[in-house]
DNA sequence: CCATTATGATACCTCAAAAGTATTAATAAG
DNA sequence: CTTATTAATACTTTTGAGGTATCATAATGG
């Protein structure tokens, strides 16, 4: 059964006429009756009953009537959907992420995202940095939150938000009431530590703000994710580095105390596979990068 | 858009592969990178991305290998049914029916039509005699119990039951209680009547009963409905002759006295129009005669 | 009752498009 | 660097869809 046999019949059965039907179809009248007499050949059943110069649809010719109708439009949806996705303004991304963003620009970020493309759907995961860049050159990801930089190769990445450090201290440890509170002040304090493996530049980063001041910090603890340090650090275990942007995320017992002063900066970038670049894929890489640079002329 | 550049789509999207897809498809490995091409054209989206020596889908090629799938399901399903339409196992038929037989053959009867054509679905209308032949006449019926036999020509009738007639009283009336009680008992007593208008010929029958008991009923009041006869008859207002069947329908006050030792009957036919006979209404026709020879047979 | 008209079917022809064959270009593998 | 693999290209063949002319049949009008 052939659409273009389909569509035949459709016209035929709405004018009940071969030759006004043809003329519709902008055919000649015999060949639409070989082509309707096929598609009840093919079928096996009489769609049509042609007597007494008049013809009359069968049951059978009905029912294919009323459910090639909904075929057709199903059919039309389809070609127009198919449109969409090649556009990048129809699918499904999926979309990994170091837990720190979403307690920054991925919930607003997301918003536009749906405002701009209200028909591509994310598939959201929480991921560490290098669960992120395997995910991605596997393709079992299309984007990446990461702490830059990583050392992927062959993954494009876009920084899209440049952060300050903060240090974060229990409201309850007794250093916390200190008014010019400073990173040499902790010196010889627990120091809770995101784990390297994870994001190996910015903990280089943060033992760099160390040494400027002076000392190397006293490792305690090690966690993967920064909501752990901030509650073993509420818990009053010791004190931490962190990205500023958390501060906002969690409401917990602590102090913080923005490090401006020194260069040293935590990254994010968006990460993808320029090789495995979807249509919406690069939509939304766009969408981003222009939200990224309007975060930092807003600042 | 064509089914088949998409049923090619769908073998190559599933080898990845145009040589082994051409095979699969009997035809040689050009005309398939042309067909495919065609598609790509058509739907203005690059749908494969040909490349080091590997064929992949795009986004829009795995959207379209996902529909299409579903697409080709819906085809395959709808050319089935319509098939099942000719041969007369799906499909919905329209049933008028005069009051009475609600209360004797049509339950059983639907149960077995349920039962031998599961995907036959009805619709019942109750219906008086003339208005069913006039609506099968137009095609807004498709098939009828009435009292027959019918005016109706160009109508075919299939008899499927026969009733005597029962005399019937109030149990409150004075002459329920005579243990004899018969038709001429009854002579100067008010009758509620049939209107002859719905069924002539079961009208007459009645009054020929009456004739042959020798008087002529005293018409006190008349209805096209037994049910409003057998209420009517209930308050007090007058005795009637119903079909028997129907005794066993309506739990009333009523003295029921079978008139068997007349020859009159009460018929009860099947009517259709052979000149709209669809494949269903065919089946059910065939299905019905035969329980209407069971019935005969089973008294 | 016959001529006329309307309508779908049939016979035959034409042509476009789909399929086949042979070959090429490009890339990966040894 | 050669060989093998794979899709694309060029060209030919074949199929089948569409066109024209005509026929058969049934309704219509005088």
């Amino acid at each position: 059964m052939d659409l273009k046999k389909l569509r035949y019949f459709l016209v035929l059965a709405d004018e009940l006429h071969f030759a006004r039907a043809a003329a519709r179809l902008f055919i000649a009248q015999p060949p639409l009756s070989r082509q309707i007499r096929q598609l009840e050949k093919e079928l096996g059943v009489e769609l049509l009953v042609r007597t007494k110069r008049t013809v009359k649809l069968t049951a059978a010719g009905e029912y294919l009537r009323r459910e090639a109708a909904a075929l057709f439009a199903q059919v039309a949806a389809l070609e127009g959907q198919v449109k969409l996705v090649g556009q990048g303004t129809l699918g499904q991304v999926k979309i990994g992420y170091v837990g720190a963003v979403m307690h920054t620009l991925l919930p607003s970020w997301l918003t536009e995202l749906g405002r701009a493309y209200p028909h591509i759907g994310t598939v959201l995961e929480e991921l560490p940095n290098q669960a992120q860049v395997d995910a991605l050159r596997a393709g079992r990801l299309d984007l990446g939150f990461v702490r830059s930089p990583v050392a992927g190769d062959s993954l494009a990445a876009v920084p899209v938000l440049t952060e300050t450090f903060s240090l974060v201290l229990a409201a309850a440890h007794p250093l916390a009431a200190k008014p010019d509170l400073a990173l040499a002040d902790l010196a010889g304090e627990p120091f809770i530590c995101f784990s390297r493996d994870c994001a190996p530049a910015m903990v280089d980063a943060i033992f760099a703000l160390c040494r400027a001041a002076g000392f190397a910090p006293r490792k305690a603890h090690e966690t993967s994710q920064i909501n752990t340090i901030l509650r073993l650090v509420e818990s009053g275990l010791g004190w931490s580095v962190v990205p500023s942007g958390v501060a906002d995320g969690y409401r917990l017992n602590l102090r913080y105390v923005e490090l401006a002063g020194s260069p040293e900066r935590a990254e994010v970038s968006l990460l993808y596979n320029p090789a495995l670049l979807s249509p919406a894929v690069r939509n939304i890489v766009a969408l981003f990068t222009q939200l990224a640079k309007g975060e930092k002329k807003g600042r």
